[in-house]
RNA sequence: GCGGAUAUGGUGGAAUUGGUAGACACGCUGGAUUUAGGUUCCAGUGGCUUUAGCUGUAAGAGUUCGAGUCUCUUUAUCCGCACCA
């Protein structure tokens, strides 16, 4: 190391101690800027393979570099991995901890069309700027691993995944009925679409038959929920996916159709139902108004007319006007009835749009007796209620809890479950039908109108359809335009650029055109983990030495928000590669945590719109780096939201100046008992609460433990050497000032991280309490593991239960060894 | 409605997992240093009350020698999903 980097410019420590010994205060500033530099040009924190070493992978989401630069949010979750990721490296482990850019996106694509800034430009320049902000921040990542997901040497491999898709069947074009953002002018996956409204732009989400490219998501989403069991995720990621996956096991049965006499149309109505076992009380049928069936039938209703508007109504309704309607309304299919296959029974069908198309088959039986939504639509048309499970009291409201069955036929005295099964074995001997297993999840809507993305690699041809471009001829670049404008009509912008659709087929020769959509912006954060474990390879997207070596990711950190998105997705695409033989492992992550949002100081969500955004340059030109960590991670519980306070970041601020000025009173001496038992307290404590995230107690933790050193007259060099070394991940730019000034030569990063000893961090005395009752009448002091009689004996001869006892027999004696005495009287 | 969480001083939050509630910090009060403000340092700080005591962890009940912690009931707040049959 270049000694006069470290000695501010000074040849010598002596020159330097002249410097330092003048100064009062911490210079945070030139401090922080000075080890920035020396980590950055010592590559302190480049990590290679080492086989020798056991390797650990922290992981956070990489940013969306927008123009607003890093968000208060980011940090928290950066600088949490961050002491994780420093305390391992001390540990010994080989530590890979990187930072990446998730670079396509619709804002800098926005930005294009309003400034005419090409989004390369804009997207590099935010690039520039994130990464200042991070490094001024002191993350310790292996910045030689950086990349961004927009350059063509990254999206090569992103296109190549597609192209595996595409080969297995998995990515396939379908025209249905898409979320369409009319203000975006892009289609929505339903993962992007919250509350009927853009998750992006706000805008009400209308819906739109397009032709898009669809990734097979629900193909996996049985493992994406049994798998659950493999990971050490935290509970609400976990029920959050599972809930969203929403799988169900229920039957599917076939309903005859027939006309108002009872005679067979030869047709058959087939319904979806959780609950086989109620098919006694079904007393109607209901479909959604777009099945396909309403149309195919419409030769047999009496009131076509009544049918089409009704039809016609709800095809105008958005999804929000559909789902925000109270009172439920519908239209009876005159003309047909069903025929219930359990007891024959003839009963009406209805149209009515509290039936969903997408889920299940598009139609219900219903069973208004113990379904709530099946009551109120039963009300409302006057059907008749029958109950089938005993039980509650169906006058006012739908029972819908658990009895056994009545007016069941052969399914009468049941329980619930038995009677399922004995539903689902009838319909299977009787053949109209069988178990069936039913999701919310739908597939990966995976096109979108945009220029800012990356291109979908596959031509059309007349002659031979969708083919893949050769794998030689990837990457497929986005072609440079300047009119970023998407098309009212859907297209998108690529549309335009003429040269770059016409092409030839790669199998006939022919005249052919290349798909004009590109990938969702998920596309490229879907495997960026498999990347950084060989972020230069021009070969493969990653060497299997290297997956094989660093994956998985030891721990994952994220918001919540991207539960149902990029950490389903990533799993999805992840268990892809592992089906074909890319990726070594079926999931990619052993544990997923997730950091609380901050708050604004009122409570607010911090919003450009509320302009009470904080700037993390303010605060790290104000505070310092290190005081920015210290209470981001001081702040409250990391799973927990926060809110934002000046006051909190002046206390720790203080305090790294409390351990500055300590430095002072160090000297070379040895440790006191009381000294060894305080330092492994903390030590153990530290370790322990870091690995428990409990960062907010393990910075309180250090505070009693500078404290007690403030304390001291003198401060021996081995106390303040371990607070130190446990203050390191925290506030790394401190601890290696302090550590050079103390002489050293090292690099306190690259230093081990100090061993607690339970024995030595017990104390010698302790205070037990004593109670009369379970009421507290006082304390006594005595060694650590007195014999009982003796710890008996001092606590009856305090003066306040002595007085007690004079008057009352002691009946019990309960002790907690170095704890508590409890005398019951 | 379903699923997940949370509830402790003026504030953010601790509590070795059933054993001295309020650690650590912020704020506040008083004092010292300072020309003053800020900084820094010392003392105090849950409530009520006469030293001694009583009371206190959203509300109510229970288990226990002992409950912030366990069980049941209720309430409030936050987050996610939501006509998913």
């Amino acid at each position: 190391m270049c000694q006069t980097d470290r000695y501010n410019g000074k040849s010598s420590f002596e020159e330097w101690k002249k410097e330092w010994a003048i100064e009062e205060r911490y210079n945070f500033k030139t401090t922080e800027h000075k080890w920035q530099k020396i980590w950055e040009k010592e590559k302190a924190y480049k990590v290679e393979i080492d086989a020798n070493k056991e390797k650990f992978y922290a992981l956070v989401e990489f940013p969306y570099p927008s123009g607003a630069g890093l968000h208060v949010g980011h940090p928290r979750s950066y600088t949490a991995l961050d002491v994780i990721a420093r305390k391992k490296r001390m540990e010994g482990f080989n530590v890979l901890y990187p930072m990446g850019f998730d670079a396509f996106g619709l804002p800098a694509e926005n930005y294009a069309v309003k400034t005419g800034i090409h989004p390369a430009v804009s997207t590099l320049k935010n690039i520039e700027t994130f990464t200042r902000q991070l490094k001024s921040i002191g993350l310790s990542f292996d910045w030689d691993r950086c990349f961004n997901t927009c350059d063509p040497e990254y999206y090569k491999w992103t296109q190549w995944m597609f192209l595996k898709f595409f080969e297995k069947g998995l990515a396939y074009k379908s025209k249905m009925a898409i979320n369409w953002c009319p203000s975006c002018k892009v289609g929505l996956a339903n993962e992007e679409v919250v509350n009927g409204h853009c998750e992006r732009c706000g805008a009400e989400v209308i819906r739109k038959d397009k032709e898009q490219w669809m990734l097979a998501i629900t193909k996996y989403a049985d493992r994406l929920i049994d798998d659950l069991d493999k990971v050490d995720f935290i509970e609400r990621v976990k029920s959050q996916q599972i809930n969203w996956i929403g799988r169900s096991h229920g039957a599917e049965l076939d309903f005859d159709l027939t006309d108002n006499s009872g005679t067979s149309l030869g047709k058959k109505l087939r319904v979806y139902t959780t609950r086989p076992d109620t098919a006694f009380g079904v007393t109607y049928m209901v479909v959604a108004p777009e099945h396909s069936s309403v149309a195919a039938l419409m030769e047999y209703f009496e009131n076509r007319t009544e049918i089409q508007a009704y039809i016609d109504e709800t095809a105008r309704k958005s999804d929000l006007q559909r789902t925000a309607n109270d009172s439920k309304t519908g239209v009876e299919l005159k003309g047909i009835k069903a025929k219930n296959p359990y007891n024959g029974q003839l009963i009406p069908i209805f149209i009515s749009d509290y039936v969903l198309t997408g889920y299940g088959t598009g139609a219900i039986m219903a069973v208004p007796a113990h379904d709530q939504r099946d009551y109120d639509f039963a009300k409302i048309f006057h059907l008749p209620i029958i109950q089938v499970l005993d039980g509650g009291d169906i006058s006012e409201k739908a029972f819908e809890g658990d009895g056994s069955h009545i007016n069941s036929g052969f399914l009468d005295g049941m329980s619930k479950d038995d009677a399922i099964k004995a539903a689902i074995n009838y319909a299977r001997q009787h053949g109209f039908g069988d178990a069936k297993t039913n999701y919310k999840l739908r597939d990966w809507v995976f096109s979108r109108q945009r220029y800012w993305g990356e291109p979908i690699p596959l031509v059309y041809c007349e002659h031979c359809g969708w083919q893949p471009i050769p794998e030689s001829e990837l990457p497929l670049t986005l072609p440079d335009i300047s009119d970023f404008q998407p098309d009212n009509d859907g297209s998108s912008p690529l549309a335009k650029a003429t040269d770059w659709v016409n092409t030839t087929c790669p199998k006939c020769g022919a005249h052919a055109r290349r798909e004009t959509d590109t990938m969702p912006n998920w596309a490229g954060s879907s495997w960026y983990f498999l990347r950084y474990c060989d972020p230069h390879n021009d070969k493969e997207f990653a060497s299997k030495e290297a997956l094989n070596y660093w994956m998985n990711v030891d721990w994952y950190n994220g918001g919540m928000e991207h539960t149902t998105l990029h950490l389903l997705y990533s799993r999805f695409w992840h268990k892809f590669l592992y089906d074909c033989g890319y990726v070594p492992t079926p999931e990619p992550y052993n544990k997923r945590t997730s950091h609380g949002m901050i708050l604004a100081e009122d409570g607010e969500k911090m919003s450009k719109s509320r302009g009470n955004v904080i700037n993390p340059d303010e605060v790290v030109d104000t505070y310092g780096a290190d005081a920015f960590r210290m209470y981001e991670m001081f702040i409250g519980p990391f799973e927990q939201t926060a809110m934002r306070s000046d006051e909190s970041l002046n206390g720790v601020y203080r305090f790294i100046g409390k351990v500055y000025a300590l430095f002072t009173k160090v000297v070379q001496k040895n440790l006191s008992t009381k000294d060894l038992q305080m330092m492994h307290a903390c030590i153990l404590e530290v370790s322990e609460r870091i690995d428990q995230m409990k960062f907010n107690t393990a910075v309180s933790s250090l505070m009693s433990y500078t404290n007690y050193l403030a304390n001291l007259s003198e401060i021996p060099e081995e106390l303040y050497e371990t607070l130190l070394k446990l203050i390191s991940p925290f506030a790394p730019h401190l601890a290696e000032e302090m550590w050079a000034r103390l002489g050293k030569t090292t690099l306190i990063v690259k230093e081990s991280w100090p061993r607690g000893d339970a024995e030595l961090a017990k104390e010698n005395t302790v205070t037990i309490a004593v109670q009369i009752n379970g009421k507290m009448r006082g304390t006594i002091e005595i060694e650590r593991d007195a014999a009982q009689d003796k710890v008996i004996a001092a606590a009856k001869s305090l003066d306040n239960v002595a007085k007690q006892l004079s008057v009352a027999e002691p009946k019990k004696v309960i002790v907690v060894p170095n704890r508590i005495v409890n005398i019951v009287v």
